[in-house]
DNA sequence: CGAGAAATTGAGTCTCTTCAAACCCCGTGG
DNA sequence: CCACGGGGTTTGAAGAGACTCAATTTCTCG
């Protein structure tokens, strides 16, 4: 099954034809270097973009110098519908790794919401949840610290889980860097660091070279307070 | 005109069958006091609502206990728009003044979204623009403290000006206590409260009774950096 | 093997929070 | 007409969490 399509039926019920035209209205994949940027901040693009493979994220650069990462973004997503609506961007989006990326023009997914009512409420959906996550970021939940990079982490993990890029027996492809992390959660860097450290003390995840190992997921899940409801799924982790 | 025409307009341009159209779906206003939430965290509303006098907010109680409040909603607001697509809604609306509220059921919604897809993607966007401002809030725009406080004075006082509730030479009906304030920012009340008063030592507000007035507007512009851009207005504030 | 990037660790500082107390405004009842 | 009470506001002081600066170690890849 496509990416795009496990991702979209995750979200609601969609036809074989919906899927069928969905799927045609992709572009030829395109690749994108770690670091570049898929969406320039301020532009007013032709397309939105679907992320095929790798981790990218919608960030903004504060005036401070700061740069704020809004969401990560991973295979499946559709990570640029925000112009389709808002015609003029207002945050960027770069690749955090090395990605491939499709697109479907603005016009494309026009046609498609007037003919498919249900696709539209689909990609409606799919924004709202983006928004949704974005939000929960930046309120932090009201966690403490140690809580609020757990938590991140079980989302990352569940994430990717959804669209078969993860699994508990393996170490998560976690291709973002501690400062990426850091960016995400509002953090300094030092600091996210110093609390990850405190999680691997507790022998919740561990390092494996790049990647990351959660060791315990329900001690990861129950220090984070992780309740996957947020994300709406359909079939949510059990 | 109508303080949800006057909104809407602004927002985009829809036409005088399509005004009409919103305006015989309201349903009869109902008033709800103080304190009291007008949209239940949790609930799955069969209506939205649409604000026609008082100030409320959209809110959500964490798991510590505290507060927080997303977005503040003044008249001509259509608060609960969220509803309509995500059924089931993740945080309350509440009354922070004496309000005045209308409805218009989801079925309305949607066979008017049918009907006029211009005003169907005039409540996307408006849907958009709110989850915009409560993100430029959590993020707090990279700003320090001072900054944003002003920058929140500010953006209250633009929006109520759009709709034609304040003016710079009177005081702002600021109902919202010290209290929601600090909640909206995610500040603490005391250090909110001294905050404000640096503004009025710099003699850029004041406090007149329960009302805030504005003395210099340029000033607090300046301190806040703001920029009214995030919140789309077609028409802004020169 | 070496260079550059990323991660780790330590120390000092400052912002924001919490706790606590006093104050002020305003409506109510004697 | 004034004392009382309660919600909201203001102020002080002490402590905790997070930040910055800066040095060191580890990893990765050519």
């Amino acid at each position: 099954m496509h990416i795009l399509l496990r991702k979209l039926t995750n979200l609601h019920d969609i036809s074989e034809e919906e899927q069928a035209a969905v799927l045609s209205a992709l572009t030829r994949p395109r690749e994108v270097k770690r670091g570049d940027d898929i969406v320039a901040d301020g532009s007013t693009p032709k397309h939105t973009t679907v992320m095929l493979a790798g981790t990218a994220c919608r960030y903004k650069i504060l005036p401070s110098g700061k740069r704020h990462i809004l969401t990560f973004q991973y295979p499946g997503d559709m990570t640029d519908l925000y112009s389709y609506v808002m015609k003029k961007i207002d945050h960027a989006v770069g690749a955090l790794s090395d990605c491939t990326v499709a697109h479907i023009p603005h016009e494309t997914v026009a046609a498609l919401s007037e003919k498919y009512p249900n696709l539209q409420y689909t990609f409606w959906r799919d924004m709202m949840i983006d928004a949704s996550i974005s939000h929960s970021w930046a309120l932090g939940g009201g966690r403490k610290t140690l809580e609020r990079v757990a938590h991140m982490l079980c989302e990352i993990f569940v994430r990717l889980e959804l669209v078969g890029q993860a699994e508990l027996a393996r170490p998560l492809p976690f291709t973002a860097t501690r400062q990426d992390l850091a960016d995400a959660l509002g953090l300094s860097l030092v600091h996210t660091n110093k609390t990850m450290a405190s999680l691997k003390a507790k022998k919740l995840i561990t390092r494996t070279g790049t990647k990351l190992q959660i060791l315990n997921w329900d001690g990861l899940k129950s220090v984070a307070g992780f309740d996957p409801g947020y994300l709406h799924f359909k079939y949510p982790r059990s």
